[in-house]
DNA sequence: ATAGGGTTAG
């Protein structure tokens, strides 16, 4: 059908087998046999496109080549805008799709996929699968679009069912799954398939590079990853260029490095690359955290000099810069400026000077902008509100602090989990228990998870109220999130649950700090293990000596030691003797003497007495005279020969271990 | 013949 498609004078052409014939059969995935038939053909097929193919220069036949050949171009361009448009896709298909090339299909697919047509997307590709006309940019653009309607899952379900090696390492496919991975903020994903990549032998370059690098700025701890990143680029011989540039810029913009920016910025131009207007805005932005406002002044100059002119981003970051800094004349003076410029018609600018007011202690001064902001009919998507809910809340203004978080409410109506989490703590510090409540609804209703803050938040507001239950299931939930509470919140929720008898649940916040990855305080050892002696929980309270006796006093241990001699499981007492005398804690008499009571008690643990009785003298013990008159008048119980020849062996033993000492 | 980046607020 090829061959009718373009005509017959060009069958010869097309058929005749030169080298130079199969030079132009694009690159195929070998993965299917049929796939690179049938790319053959079409390729064959297609060939006649290129006027080289068609032998020594003949420019009559040129001219009729083209004619033909625009001929089936324009068909062909037909049968792709048919299929765009077609109401029924497989249909379309099984009409036109094999007149059409790899090329034409991959342009139908980026038509679909730019329209977020998904469903045609799916199925034209997966025509191109089962038909053998996908190449390297089928999957590149596949992957991408899936990717672009958030379904980054499906993008590497796509990118790992791909079965050829060289495919898979092919360095456009790996940048475009990686991009669908950091846009979808799955950025360990992203940086875990990357050095699986590279193992596998992909070759990345500056594209991959940034890719990953845009990553690392709205993650934190990003700065390390990045400059590992710089590194491992230099390290395979790749050069830095301008978006690069622009990627490390903000990274270290949002990490606080502006030493660091001003590096790369100088080092860029060094390197004959203009920074555009984002570059200098990273850079300025890095400036704001120090309130460096002589650097950042200058680089404005300086940024007027290279012909750029300065937009409204970048003088909302100068005032950033400036507010930060605690000037708040030079930022007045802006604002004002920013105004005739028409650039003040958003809230941004008046919530950077109230913040930075609040932040100074200026608390009514930054009122004063909030109200000026009502004042002046300004545009509010509820910054303002949770900027001045949290400076009333930092201030200790808590009823100030609820009526603004009760205005946000009647405001706006449009939540998400900063403001939640402000007006929790506004209600909170107020007391307001019906509107925690509303609140924690809310976020509910909306789907809107708790974070580290919403945590903490409740937690302290529940111990404040003494709620020590409802802080503890707080608590449990928020490491079962993986988020790890702050010591001193455990520390003093485990003393008040300790307190309400609540011990277990004490002891499960202990275990909570104990495996975590931070060190915890020394102290706490202690503390916990006093709290399970109340609590007679003395299995817990063992573990715990056992792995911090250094950590816990003698008092303590005594009163641990001898709680278990009368209350402990009776089959556990020797290990705690041996542990305890291990740790370097010196056994007293009282507690062997009322170890051997319990023994007494239960006359069929006889056995254990006898191990214990012998095991004394060797580690430096002997049993007292009273003890010693307790056992004999009970020795009916425990088998009176035995009891006589133990006794004896200990005196024997003992006195050797002192003759030995001396 | 397909892949990449950057700016301001809680």
């Amino acid at each position: 059908m090829e061959i009718s498609v373009l005509g017959p004078g060009l069958q010869t052409v097309l058929f005749h087998q030169s080298p130079t014939c199969f030079l132009s059969i694009p690159y195929v995935s070998p993965s299917s046999t049929r796939s690179r038939n049938t790319q053959l053909t079409s390729a064959t097929t297609l060939s006649g496109e290129d006027h080289t193919f068609y032998g020594p220069p003949n420019k009559k036949s040129t001219i009729k080549v083209q004619k033909r050949h625009s001929k089936s171009y324009k068909e062909r361009q037909a049968a792709v805008v048919e299929v765009q448009q077609s109401s029924d896709l497989n249909s379309a298909l099984a009409r036109l799709g094999k007149m059409l090339k790899v090329q034409d299909l991959n342009a139908i697919l980026r038509h679909f996929g730019k329209l977020n047509r998904i469903q045609e997307l799916y199925q034209l590709f997966q025509w191109m699968q089962e038909n053998g006309k996908s190449n390297v940019s089928s999957y590149t653009s596949y992957i991408k679009f899936v990717g672009k309607n958030l379904d980054a899952v499906k993008a590497l379900e796509i990118y790992n069912s791909i079965q050829d090696e060289s495919t898979k390492n092919n360095v456009y496919i790996c940048n475009s799954i990686l991009n669908c991975l950091v846009r979808s903020g799955k950025f360990d994903t992203s940086t875990k398939l990357f050095d699986q990549m590279k193992q596998d032998g992909l070759i990345p370059d500056v594209v991959t590079y940034s890719t990953i690098l845009a990553g690392c700025i709205k993650v934190k701890h990003g700065y390390p990853k990045a400059l590992e990143l710089i590194q491992d680029l230099e390290n395979n011989r790749l050069h830095m260029d301008s978006v690069i540039y622009g990627a490390i810029l903000a990274v270290c913009a949002s990490n606080n490095k502006w030493e660091e920016a001003e590096r790369y910025f100088n080092q860029m131009k060094k390197e004959g690359h203009s920074p555009n207007v984002y570059h200098y805005s990273s850079l300025l932005n890095a400036y704001s955290v120090g309130g460096n406002y002589k650097k950042a002044d200058d680089l404005i100059q300086d940024m007027k000099s290279a012909g750029l002119v300065p937009n409204k981003v970048i003088l909302t970051t100068l005032l950033k810069v400036y507010a930060r800094g605690g000037f708040f004349d030079k930022s007045r003076e802006l604002l004002n400026e920013l105004e005739s410029l028409g650039y003040a018609e958003d809230e941004m600018p008046y919530c950077l000077l109230m913040d930075g007011l609040a932040k100074a202690g200026q608390i009514h001064e930054a009122k004063q902008v909030f109200d000026e902001m009502r004042e002046k009919c300004i545009k509010s998507g509820g910054y303002s509100h949770s900027i001045m809910i949290s400076a009333f809340c930092r201030d200790g203004q808590f009823q100030e602090a609820k009526k603004l978080a009760w205005n946000f409410e009647a405001t706006f109506d449009k939540y998400d989990l900063v403001i939640l989490n402000t007006m929790l703590c506004a209600y909170c510090r107020a007391g307001e228990m019906d509107s925690v409540m509303k609140t924690l609804r809310k976020m509910d209703e909306l789907a809107i998870s708790p974070d580290y803050n919403t945590f903490h938040i409740l937690i302290r507001y529940f111990c404040k109220e003494k709620m020590y239950l409802l802080a503890y299931q707080t608590m449990e939930d928020m490491h079962n999130k993986g988020h790890q509470p702050v010591e001193e919140l455990c520390s003093s929720l485990m003393s008040s649950l300790g307190k309400i008898r609540a011990q277990s649940e004490a002891f499960s916040v202990y275990n909570m700090m104990r495996y975590s990855k931070r060190p915890m305080c020394k102290a706490l050892h202690e503390k916990i293990v006093y709290i399970l002696i109340e609590g007679r929980l003395l299995k817990d309270a063992y573990v715990v000596v056992k792995d911090n006796a250094k950590f816990i006093s003698p008092p303590v241990i005594k009163k641990f030691v001898t709680t278990f001699m009368k209350s402990g499981n009776i089959n556990l007492i020797n290990d705690i003797m041996k542990t305890v005398h291990g740790c370097g804690y010196k056994i007293d008499q009282d507690l062997f003497c009322l170890a051997i009571l319990r023994y007494i008690e239960q006359p069929d643990k006889k056995d254990l007495l006898l191990q214990l009785l012998l095991w004394m003298p060797g580690h430096g013990y002997t049993v007292d005279s009273t003890t010693r008159n307790l056992i004999l008048k009970n020795s009916h119980l425990l088998g009176r020969q035995l009891i006589a020849e133990v006794l004896s062996k200990q005196q024997m033993m003992f006195r050797s271990t002192i003759n030995t000492s001396r």
